[in-house]
DNA sequence: ACAGAAAATGAATGGTTATTCATTCAGTTG
DNA sequence: CAACTGAATGAATAACCATTCATTTTCTGT
């Protein structure tokens, strides 16, 4: 019954700021995850992180903007990654496209708390525009990084029939879908499953680059 | 600032239970798409019926069964349209795939407002079995008779490389990613739009049944 | 037209929860 | 070590919201 405290739980006040918001974003993530955005309280929060009820509105002001930037800290985390190896100048086009996947299903990425936020937020988006609004930008990016990919690979393969926006489209779309998979059913799907399936997406598209796995 | 009323507002008492349900669930979807599923209150869904406040209570017990329900109606909506798919003597294989991509991508399916239930449920379904449990009986049953088909076109056609349950867990994922499209960014694609995609991906499993449409 | 049954109403209730802020506590400076 | 600063606490507050139920309205059968 007793609430299991996270790793920075009663550390010493002279944590700095940015290190305490932290410690509360993901006492947030672990909340979120075990009794969904309704569900979650100040008092859950502030106890799953160790610390007293008041300390969200000294760090945050409320609990609205404490969920934003928990939306925000999470998006910053995947699409920093993603950025990184679109800009790794010792990658090669197939080696990013590569290393994309890799990290789309890695361990940090899939943890089925972080998975729970993402679609808790997706679910909300319609009501409210400001959790839109923080995906919007990077969603954008990512998709014009990988459309050019695709395109490149067109180019040095022998490809002529591949639509490098479609691909892109397509990928993206199984790729999130196959979270879903891993955050409702887990039994039916684990994290390498689920990258052999989008692997072999690759594969019907750029078949001299990828192949499916074999002995799924 | 007025709420709008549901088509059935206002009716008389003499509507029966079974249609006063359907009311108040029809409602409760609206509800969730304008305000989330944390911001749906009882006042707002009984106010967006154009009921009273204590009708709910009546009729479901509680607001945790009408959401339960409501998950349920939804859900029944979508699978009893596939079963008749699949159970209609009279389309074959190559028929029965393109009957189930059309519906997926239909108007009634699609719809933004039912979408956003989907999405609100499924980002709860970890701290919520019940949630996820509505579905678990009818996701099995579905896979089933998809993967029964892509087997039986793969006999069928020269498709001796395809291997149907890969596909099914492939296409089922990329068509709920698809959803996710169309609910988070409405404008960057429509349900015909999505609907090609997914049928670009089956033209790469079975060329010879399935083209990708032109002119995209 | 009337009585009884069923459905619907909405003010009142009670439980929950975000937010406030006076007080306590820890670290720092002179 | 004493005075100061800012972080942290948690009891108290105020707002919100699901649920109840006594009352009102409508329907049905005779």
């Amino acid at each position: 019954m007793e609430a299991f405290k996270t790793e920075l739980a009663g550390t010493p006040r002279s944590l700095s700021k940015q290190a305490r918001r932290k410690q509360l974003i993901e006492a947030t993530i672990k909340c979120i995850a075990d009794k969904g955005l309704s569900g979650t309280t100040m008092a859950d929060v502030t106890q799953q992180a160790g610390l007293s009820l008041g300390i969200v509105n000294l760090h945050f002001q409320s609990k609205e903007k404490l969920l934003i930037e928990t939306m925000r800290y999470i998006s910053k985390e995947y699409s920093s990654g993603l950025t990184k190896i679109f800009n790794n100048q010792s990658l090669n086009t197939e080696q990013k496209i590569l290393a994309h996947i890799n990290f789309d299903f890695s361990r940090k990425i899939t943890d089925r708390n972080k998975l729970a936020v993402w679609f808790a937020f997706w679910g909300e988006t319609k009501s409210r525009p400001t959790y839109l609004s923080i995906c919007a930008s990077y969603i954008g990016e990512i998709a014009k990084n990988l459309t050019e990919l695709f395109a490149l690979l067109k180019q040095q393969g022998d490809y002529e029939q591949v639509d490098p926006e479609l691909v892109c489209t397509c990928y993206t779309a199984l790729c999130d879908g196959l979270w879903l998979d891993l955050l409702v059913t887990p039994k039916g799907l684990n994290p390498s499953q689920a990258q052999d399936v989008a692997m072999h997406y690759l594969a019907t598209q750029f078949p001299n680059h990828f192949k499916t796995q074999a002995g799924r």
